[in-house]
DNA sequence: TTGTAAGCGTTATCAT
DNA sequence: ATGATAACGCTTACAA
């Protein structure tokens, strides 16, 4: 069955299809009489715009691209949930894609959304994109852009980000002020700026509390930063000898991963050896034992990145002159058994 | 900078619209000389065409729409990696829609989609669901239309799901050959089919090999089938002195949640007390002890259904006839520590 | 208060 | 091989 179109509206009704338009619209011009006559038609018909044809007559389809390196993430999901539900609140829709770390695919999907004509895009670096002229086509082609979470702060636009620094030398603290002395660091080196941040924040941590830093406990884990580096990294570290009576983990993965092995070789956790997470991931509650970590405000972000992209698609159109926020989200630290 | 149109090549260069639209899409109407030109200064205007426009005016978006309970969960996740995964090889782009459990809000959500004129759209229902203008709308719009797992059997559309029945039904006959006998079962009583579909296969399970169906073994979850209520549920079981030799959960989130209570009052699993979820989120791999249970086939789920989803787009397109697919895919047993 | 007509940026048909 | 024109379905000056 054909959809009804406006044209059908008002050649039904004897009228033009601009006062069938005007009328559905609510317009002040016509009169109450015809608008509840147009009304009825319309209904009757079940007839609904084509939004194709508003958005191309606006110019605009109150629809927002999004990219992110995975779905398949408790963060990330969160994260998605949050821009949806702040999003369905302004009644735009939300595109979604992912960069799957592949960051050819990230510019593809750029171009893909500015094609689209999507009213703003929102974004998550790949951890692989070391190149910007992509993010700086939508900048030039005065389409609002929000960073969150993996972000590169060189480009002029918003973004959105928590405190990994702080997080992570709250959390060293922490352990220290605890009474651990020899804290390893299960790091890295992909996230560029988290991990880095992360990583910063450890060291200064013991810096500030006269620990000297020993890069021999720093143990990297760059082969996709899950449950498997953590195994394999404790398991380096206690066949090698290395003596440490904490992990602080860059992810709670990672965390998991190290409690794993220590468990099978008998580690006593906290005992012989504490262990701190980083993310609050749901199965961070429920191991054995319970991981301290930190809580990142998954569904805020998101809900804080659509929000301020909202409002400069709004200024964007309203003529006004939009300024670029740089929000940092704080982090908790969420205590538990394993330390 | 305003975008750059047909016209203002076909101006540039001295050439109608026409022309230029032609030459850009490699008709071989237009000679090989100016079809270079018009390539050649496409290209340094960076000339890509407004999809808006191109959607009015073929009647397709390339955009399918899919609508699913909540992106926060493992399974599903992985389901929206599969679609998202499958669709970008067609070219097609997903908007994603959350329903929140809430049935008006999931066809507010339909009339969204269908006013977008997406090509297509994805449904796994709401638990709430039980109406279904909204989907024959879908119908008799004449938009292809694929239910998975949370699916509707009287609407003639695709469907792709589980075989949940025979799942259950395989892991309570597997507990039964390793020898227990009174098997509970933590049930839900919302997602409609599936968790009566359990609920049926561990009732037939029994039947099967003669133990005889004790109702008083069923606990009912109907919180939010989450962690929560497994605990719950193992607590109620524990301390009114029912005694069972295994459970059977309809999630990895109840088992989880009734081991945690089982392991706080020192019972031991699986010598005391055996466990069994359903889903095989990675979490099960990981608790203590780690949880034997069923692995569902999600990313290849979601990939399935934008399979189907795709094909009847284009057997529509081409004029074909279309003829509806019921996929049930097949899951298997995941055995580990807990039984 | 209503209608006419142009235009959003394409593609497709039919001339030339 | 190229171009004029209409059409996709809507909104919006501007006219009536």
């Amino acid at each position: 069955m054909p959809q009804i179109t406006l044209k059908d509206i008002a050649n039904k009704l004897g009228l033009s299809k601009a006062t069938v338009s005007k009328a559905l619209n609510g317009s002040f011009e016509i009169s109450d009489a015809t608008k509840k006559k147009v009304l009825h038609a319309a209904r009757l018909l079940n007839y609904t715009p084509n939004q194709v044809a508003v958005n191309l007559r606006k110019k605009q389809t109150k629809t927002i691209g999004v990219i992110i390196p995975t779905t398949v993430h408790h963060f990330f999901s969160k994260i998605i949930d949050g821009i949806i539900k702040r999003a369905e609140k302004d009644e735009y829709l939300v595109i979604l894609l992912q960069s799957n770390e592949n960051f050819s695919l990230e510019k593809k999907q750029v171009n893909l959304l500015l094609d689209k004509r999507v009213d703003g895009i929102l974004i998550s670096l790949s951890n692989k994109t070391n190149e910007f002229v992509h993010l700086n086509k939508i900048i030039k082609r005065n389409v609002p852009l929000v960073l969150f979470d993996k972000i590169e702060p060189s480009i002029p636009c918003s973004k959105v980000v928590i405190d990994d620094f702080k997080a992570a030398y709250n959390s060293v603290v922490y352990l220290i002020k605890k009474g651990y002395k020899k804290i390893a660091h299960f790091r890295g080196d992909f996230n560029p700026k988290n991990a880095v941040d992360r990583f910063e924040g450890y060291k200064q941590a013991l810096i500030d509390n006269n620990i000297e830093f020993d890069p021999t406990l720093v143990f990297m884990c760059n082969n996709n930063a899950d449950f498997e580096d953590g195994y394999a990294s404790a398991k380096k570290m206690i066949t090698t000898g290395i003596k440490v009576d904490a992990i602080f983990a860059i992810t709670d993965l990672i965390a998991i991963g190290a409690i794993k092995y220590l468990r099978e070789q008998q580690v006593k956790i906290p005992e012989d050896i504490a262990v701190f997470g980083f993310s609050n991931w749901f199965m961070s509650s429920v191991v054995t034992p319970t991981l301290s970590t930190v809580d990142q405000p998954a569904y805020k972000m998101g809900e804080m990145s659509m929000e301020i992209l909202l409002s400069e698609i709004r200024n964007l159109q309203q003529h006004n002159d939009i300024t670029h926020k740089e929000v940092v989200l704080p982090t908790k630290l969420v205590i538990r058994n394993s330390c």
